[in-house]
Order: structure tokens, then sequence, then C-alpha cells
DNA sequence: TTGTATGCGTTATCAA
DNA sequence: TTGATAACGCATACAA
């Protein structure tokens, strides 16, 4: 391995010259550079990052903690995520929580003990007051309402039915349903006044087993109409779509579905849906971009700087079943 | 954050004696270590990754390269193999290949560049003259029967055809069918040689797309019995399935169906088959526990020891799609 | 068996 | 602007 020793005797200059040349902070005479530069390529220099953290605070490695082996969204953003850091010259350790708490802070602390500079949690999002001690170390995603007190990343379904709502309102609809699993939506003020209260039909989790519920019917069983419905889930969507179908529908003309995909999704299309449907959600390369933008600037003192100031916002994915109103 | 040193003096030894207690390798006192160990643990002393990693040789992180970011395969062999990492104190440090060889040299030697130890290829196992270099600190996932130069995992479609066609055997199934899209399996003489040559349908992979192409029919075309078929391939397991259940045929009683699943495969069955069907394939543990063998006998100079000598081998999952031949 | 001293390859702090 | 030199926290060869 050369060393920043080699390239400064070849360069003809002392050792801290050619850390100044190399770490571009400093002021350095612009031929003396050249030279420490010239001699650095000449000689293939890599400065070992082992020295480097030791000497400096940062090691340059970050960790993320990700959910479990079923990773099909944080894989998403695990690759834009590293992407980007590796562009920032930055590199991504990971470890698994194991979707409880306990193992989501036993991962937290091993990426912290193995020397990341911080770490971000694509998970639970826990925060304890084990964690609190540390919370300057943390980024985490938080995909629900409750904020943590540690740096987090805003991103709620919530924000997603808005967005839903907002398009459909902008198509000429006025009766807007909700097919709602989400008990953060159900207990957000704010977002449900946007919609008539008999339009709502909120549906347990454990519900979505029973393969006879079916939202659409609950909602015409209000005796009210409606020309769109947004779901927050892609079950929901399933079902609702076979029923519209079966009462002999025709999408999206008689009726708009819209997915409104919790932020822990793809934003993709389901391959299990056998109705392409749009869906408002968060892209994971924004969240992905988000992300690394919170952890330099919690991590580092020099925040990335980039196109800044563009919050997460949820994207519209329009696979044509929403229509006008007419 | 406390060193070594803070603990030393609390302990009323030197820092060298307190090194060799938590490394465990040398002879020490008991009574001495017992002293450090108490130390150390009021202290809540961790030993610095950084300042451990510049003294000795190692980093212990331990690069891994992922292929892409529909990483269904990669994701639960990641899951194993950090949970294993960590048990043993090394981290893991991603970087993905983007599908190309020229990115997953780059991937390589950026991994190897921030100090990883060595580095676990999941992808394409290109071993370029380039990597020659560094082979010692490349272990692949072999999947195909090429070998390659650095140290690898071998793991073939073709051993799991053995491994199938095996198990029909000794379910009393004689005349045994393959529908095969591999390349390298239909090149591999020894693994055919258990086939009559009659029975084996080739099927190039870009005809998969052509939705009336029937293997059943194929083979059936042939004018010989069969009693079971192996698949390498879950399309291909589908259109058999279907085109049996069309035929009248009563699965598995008239014929046994069995997918031998390519090495990147989830060991897992695919949702998106109708008909549950038994696999004969690579679990991602297994793996994940071969790789880590391998990373650690390379890379370090002490192996891991555990249960050894457990060569990588295909396992059967029994979903009831074949039943013994009558 | 224990302690001392040196080195690992940088960055950072001083003088010059 | 540059160059010595001191950290950084630990491992380790060597001396005691």
């Amino acid at each position: 391995m050369t060393t920043i020793y080699e390239v400064a005797t070849r360069a003809g200059v002392s050792l801290s010259t050619v850390s100044r040349v190399l770490n571009g902070n400093k002021s350095v005479n612009p031929a003396l550079a050249e030279k420490v530069k010239q001699a650095a390529s000449e000689l293939h220099f890599t400065p070992s990052q082992k020295a480097r953290s030791l000497a400096s605070k940062h090691s340059h490695a970050i960790g993320i903690v990700l959910p479990n082996k079923h990773m099909l969204f944080a894989s998403h953003l695990l690759f834009s995520f590293e992407h980007i850091l590796r562009q920032h010259k930055k590199h991504c350790v990971i470890a698994f929580s194991h979707d409880t708490i306990e193992s989501e802070v036993e991962a937290i602390e091993f990426l912290l003990s193995q020397g990341c500079d911080g770490v971000f949690v694509t998970t639970i999002s826990s925060t304890t007051k084990h964690l609190h001690s540390l919370k300057d170390k943390i980024v985490t995603l938080s995909t629900g309402e409750a904020k943590a007190t540690v740096t987090d990343l805003s991103a709620s379904v919530a924000h997603c039915v808005s967005k839903a709502h907002h398009l459909l309102s902008e198509q000429g609809h006025t009766d807007i349903a909700l097919v709602n699993d989400r008990k953060t939506v159900s207990q957000n003020e704010t977002f449900l006044s946007l919609f008539k209260k008999q339009l709502i039909v909120n549906v347990e989790v454990d519900a979505l087993s029973d393969p006879f519920l079916d939202p659409l019917l609950e909602l015409m069983a209000k005796g009210e109409v409606f020309s769109a419905i947004i779901c927050t889930n892609d079950v929901l969507v399933e079902r609702v779509v076979n029923s519209a179908k079966e009462l002999g529908m025709v999408l999206p003309s008689d009726l708009s579905i819209i997915s409104s995909r919790p932020p822990n999704a793809h934003a993709e299309i389901s391959s299990s849906l056998t109705y392409n449907v749009s869906s408002v959600a968060y892209s994971t390369l924004d969240m992905a971009r988000a992300a690394a933008k919170k952890c330099f600037a919690a991590f580092y003192d020099d925040g990335l700087d980039e196109d800044s100031a563009n919050p997460l916002s949820p994207i519209f994915l329009d696979y044509g079943s929403t229509a006008p109103f007419s």
C-alpha cells in the first residue's frame, strides 16, 4: 500500500502539504498542488480510510437499519441510498432489525459501535430513552404522524391521501370516498375533514383476511353517491376493483380508483393486481435523496448542498384508473 | 469515548494487559483479567474499531456486492449473511453492481478502497484480469459451472436438477422428463445422461414470452411416457401445471412436478403459482453460512470453525406436488 | 506473565 | 503558504 509519505517524497514536499492538496480545503501553491496530484496519481495513491477515520472525527461510514428479509420496499430505498452515498465517497454499513424494537436498538448500537458516523433507520423508528442520548447520530424514516425526537424524514400516508384527494378534486370529483386501513389516518382530523363522514370506510387490518369483506358494498350501503375512491392499501384496491367489475361498472369512467400507498411501499404498480391502478406514493429515490441530505446535515458539518429545499412529497403515478368527473 | 488507557488505569494495569484480556489470545493472570473485565464493563468500554483496524491488519468489515434494486433473492441472502457476520463482530458494507461487469468491478474496488477486508460478490462473478490481482480478497457466488479463479461458492442448477432426479428416482419414477431453460445444464453431459434424450425439452429464455409455448405438449408429442417432470424455471412450471390441468390430469398422482430452482432464486414457493410446487433449491441460509465461512477463511487467518465441512447442497421443499410412482 | 515503546497512516496544531 | 510534530486509540514486538 502506498502511503501519503511516499507521495510526499516523490513530489518533493512534506506530507502535510500532500494532505492539504488531497483534501483541498486549505490554500496551497498551485504549482505544488499540481506536483502532488501528479505524484499521487502516478503512485495510484488511495488514502487509507482506516488511518483517516482514526485521525479525523469521521469514518465516512453511514449505517442503515433494514427491516427484515422481505425487504421489498427497503431494497429500493437502499439501492438509491447507497448510490448517493457512494457518489459522496461515503459507504453504507447495514444491519437488520428483525421487526422488533429490541433488535432495532441492537442494530443501531452495533452500527455505532462499528464506527459509523450515524445511522439511518428505515424501520420502526422507535425513539426510546435508550436512544435519546445518541439522537444526533440517528435519522429515522418516520412513516407515522407521531414525531420522533430524533431527526426524521416525515413521510405519511395521510399526505398521500391528501394528495390523492387533491388530484381527484382537480378532476372535478366532489364526492370522494375513502377506504382506509390506517389508524394514523383515521385519527387525523385534518385529512378526514376532506371527506364526507359517510364516505369513509375503516377496515381493520386483521379483517382483511376475510374474503367476503367488500368495502365497495359497504360504501354503497350508506346510500350516498360517489364518483371516486381512495384506498390506503393494495388489498383494498383489489377488493374494490373486483367488486366494481362484478357490479358491471366500467372503470374508470364509472368510478375512479386511486391507491394511496403507505410510505414504506413501492412506488411501483403491484403485479398482483389485475387492473392497473393509479397511485399516490413516495418515490424511493426521493426518499433516499432526502435521507441522505438529512444524514449529511446531521452527521457532518458540511451539509449536502445540491438542489436544496425540496421537501419530501408524494408523487402521482398515473396508470389510467382515474377519469375526470363528468 | 472511553479508551483502553482509562480502563488500564482503573484496573491498575498497563494498557497492553487490557488489550490482551479483551482480545483473549495471550495468557494472562486470571485475577488481573477479572479486574480488567470489571473495569471495562464499569466504564462501558467499547474498543474503537477505527483505532483497532489501523493498528491491526483487519478492519473487520466485509463488503458485499448486490445485484440491483430488485433484489428478491439477494435480500434473503444478505439478511442471513449479516446475521452471521454480526455474531462474529464483523460488519457488512454494501455496494450495488447494476448488473454490468463494469459496475461490478467499480463496486468491488470501492468496497476495497473503503477498507473492507474482503468482498463477497453475489452477482455476475466476473473474474477479469483486472480483479485477478486481488483475488484473495474476493469470494464469489458462482452460479454457473465455469469455475472462477477466485474463491467461489459453487452452486449450480445442475446440482438441483440432479437432486430432483434423485428424489424422483427414490419415489420409483423411472421415466423422468426435463424441461430446461438453462444453457449451462443443457451442456452438462453428466446430468443430462440421467434423462432419456427424448424426455428433454430445451426452451430458449426469450421463447418464454410466447404464451402458446407448451412444454408438456412438446413432451407428449415425442410419444414417450413419463411420470414426472423437472422444470428449471417457475414460468415453465406454471405452463406445465396449467397444461396438465387442461388435459384433465390429476396432480400429482398422474404427474409429479418438481421445480429445480436456480441458485439465485428464493428457496420459497412462488406466490404467482396457482398450484404449490415442490422444489429443489439452495437455502439462502445455507448459502450465507457457506459464504461467511469462505470469507473468513479467505480474509482472515483463523477460519470459522463451527460445524465444519457441510458442503453447499440443495434442499428439498416438499409441497406435495410429487407422488410415488405406482 | 506483565509493562514499555513503537508503529499504523492520516489529520490537525502549531511555528516558521 | 509550508513543514515539523503531536495526537488518534489500539496492537504488538520486545524487554523486564
